[in-house]
DNA sequence: ATCCTATTGCGACTGTGTCGCATTAAGATG
DNA sequence: CATCTTAATGCGACACAGTCGCAATAGGAT
């Protein structure tokens, strides 16, 4: 993912090992695949590269271990605007949550920290009375390459 | 769409005329459905509700007529935090952009409009260098009445 | 080394969304 | 009002994401 790579490898081994969960050769490869991954991937791409390193590995084992990771707030899911098809990216959740942008002529991906964005989660959460567990912010729009 | 139906019924009748846009039955009975609706739709219940003003109404034809609305930037295109499968949801587009909350217990979807959220808009605009097309925030938690 | 059970691969399935093509009907024109 | 052009439609077939039940497999605790 975006931002360096500030995390130590095998996090999400150690995780899952401390909450009891089973781990397989499977999941060992899908997992190396979220956390060395520089981009933002799918379903299909991560289930390719993880065949790499485990060829046996079957499209539905991926679906259940990224549901597994979701239930434990260890990735976050993305639509990046659909810029390309229908399908869902993951990324690993960092400490800080972060903005996406999605430009709609090149199709990069730009991710924005902000305090605003803290601090609004926070309004929300007062003023709604609600407790947030995830908040996705995508913008699509031109970024300063492509604008006309 | 939640926040009370200020629009003049018809609006994107009038807006789609100006462009020199073709009107068909089929056409307006999905405007219709769309404009007057209560609550967020999938393209599924779109069709469905189009059906009973005009049953020979195709699923392509919903799909295309999404797909003009969003390109003229009348509708816009949500996910809901997929609470319910993978669909998207569609809403007018009003004048103020808000945001989503879905309660991940009891579904509900609660719209909030903040004003931290127009700066924080206009902030990416002038950090990122971004000309923004489509802001969408959804965020998943629990309400009021499901936190625990 | 054994055993329990979580996890897997497989196959079949559902549902969303897309596309090409022949047909139809909007609405502009005279 | 009749004609004509072409945008829009219905249909069918398709691509692809994601899910699920079930029998077989393999973690890892004992």
């Amino acid at each position: 993912m975006p931002f360096a790579n500030t995390e130590i490898p095998g996090k999400f081994q150690a995780f899952l090992a401390q909450r009891g969960i089973r781990m397989t050769e499977q999941r060992r490869a899908i997992l190396n695949v979220i956390e060395t991954a520089k981009k933002h991937l799918d379903a299909g791409q991560i289930l390719r590269r993880a065949r790499k390193l485990d060829p046996s590995i079957d499209r539905s084992t991926v679906y259940r271990t990224l549901g597994l990771l979701k239930r434990h707030g260890l990735i976050d899911e993305l639509d990046l605007m659909h810029l390309d098809g229908e399908a869902h990216y993951y990324e690993r959740k960092l400490n800080r949550d972060h903005i996406h942008l999605a430009c709609l002529r090149c199709g990069r991906i730009t991710e924005f920290v902000s305090d605003l964005f803290e601090s609004l989660k926070e309004q929300v959460e007062k003023e709604c009375g609600y407790r947030i567990a995830v908040a996705r912010l995508e913008i699509g729009g031109y970024c300063s390459k492509c604008r006309t």
